[in-house]
DNA sequence: GTCCAGCTGTCATTAATCTGACAGCAGCTA
DNA sequence: TAGCTGCTGTCAGATTAATGACAGCTGGAC
């Protein structure tokens, strides 16, 4: 494995696409045996960059023959993590926070979140998911109880950086925010920003123009 | 505006954050004039690049001066696309759809999801933030009748692609896929993959990494 | 008026990322 | 065994994006 600052951060967004195409392979078809021809073209990625992305973390597949997928799997899954469960307290239990709650497809990826937090009465007591929202006041209490590494905020924009200073308060070391601003951390924390609004912007932009060229 | 082909995808990520930002300089708080540095600076963004991403459109500042804040974000808004209303169809009214069709923000950005659509007969029927869920069937008449151009997908995998074949064929142009799979779509169709699983994993790569180092 | 500090727009440079080309290995065929 | 096809890993080159440097404009101070 080479020095892991130097690989683009598009081939880390590229991994878990892998993972979870190898993932299906390995389930529902029966394939013993994948290209990064075949790999990529699942994903429309280029073969030279599937295995330009591996080759940053070793050598994996066997020349003139492809890759194991089952072996390749459990290697890109190692490579993320993804092969423990993270646990991740969750704040805000909102229409998003109930959705990412009840998301199925996250326990592949390791990610499960184990307590719900909010500071709405009405909502505290509720059981979303089999999981009981508790007041935020106990949050810092059992983040570190059970050393929850990764938080997720979905509250509203004027309440995150708030929240966010409570999780690092508590140790927590990854963010993972849904709320539409930029949260201020220390180095040692990393914010992952997933801004839902903003998303949908690249794709008006096209549509607006796609109309004016039309015309 | 120089040739719209050549503009960097990074850019227009980065558009909507200015927008958004100015948005709230314009209404929250008193200020007329902005600098670069300044706009850059509430969204960690170098002064440089914020200069240059609005250069590929024009120019909107005064030397010496500054942005006005008011007349750069209805600048801003206009290349967005984002000055006018965008009607949209949701398929798939889970918790994900509904969370979605009751997000706040996305009305300042111009998106409106104006119906909703599902093939669960418990869902059929029921009110989401005023608006009926119809059936999936419903869907073509409803999107040609009204023209619109934006789907929402966030049905589970297996059922991504039908909803999207079914979409395209009614006329929509630009599919925003909440879906973990890859959609195959025709030239002219653009698609957005808001793939919730993949991004947690990045996270996760991080935190993964930073345990192994502690130790 | 002149000077100065501060700002934009843009060219030149550097960095990051992707793509193409190919040596070298594996397995099959005969 | 030799010959052929198909595949990986990697180097070199091309492409794309970010950063640095600076000319030119502005408004206020004096």
């Amino acid at each position: 494995m080479k020095d892991r600052e130097k690989i683009p951060k598009a081939t880390i967004e590229r991994l878990p696409l892998y993972y979870r195409c190898l993932d299906k392979m390995a389930t529902f078809e029966d394939v013993e045996v994948v290209s990064s021809k075949d790999l990529g073209g699942k994903l429309d990625i280029p073969s030279t960059q599937v295995r330009k992305d591996l080759s940053y973390y070793g050598e994996f597949g066997r020349r003139g023959v492809g890759y194991n997928v089952n072996e390749l799997k459990r290697s890109v899954g190692k490579i993320l993590g993804v092969n423990r469960t993270w646990p991740a307290a969750l704040v805000g239990a909102g229409n998003l926070g109930r959705a990412l709650v009840n998301y199925g497809s996250f326990e592949m990826m390791g990610l499960e979140i184990t307590c719900v937090f909010d500071n709405d009465l009405d909502k505290i007591g509720n059981l979303i998911n089999e999981r009981e929202v508790k007041s935020v006041q106990e949050m810092s209490q059992k983040v570190m109880k059970n050393e929850i590494k990764l938080g997720i905020i979905s509250v509203p924009a004027e309440a995150a950086q708030a929240v966010a200073d409570q999780m690092i308060e508590a140790g927590i070391k990854a963010i993972w925010n849904f709320a539409p601003t930029r949260l201020y951390v220390p180095e040692d924390v990393s914010v992952k920003n997933e801004d839902l609004a903003v998303g949908i912007v690249s794709l008006i932009y096209h549509l607006s123009w796609q109309e004016e060229t039309d015309v």
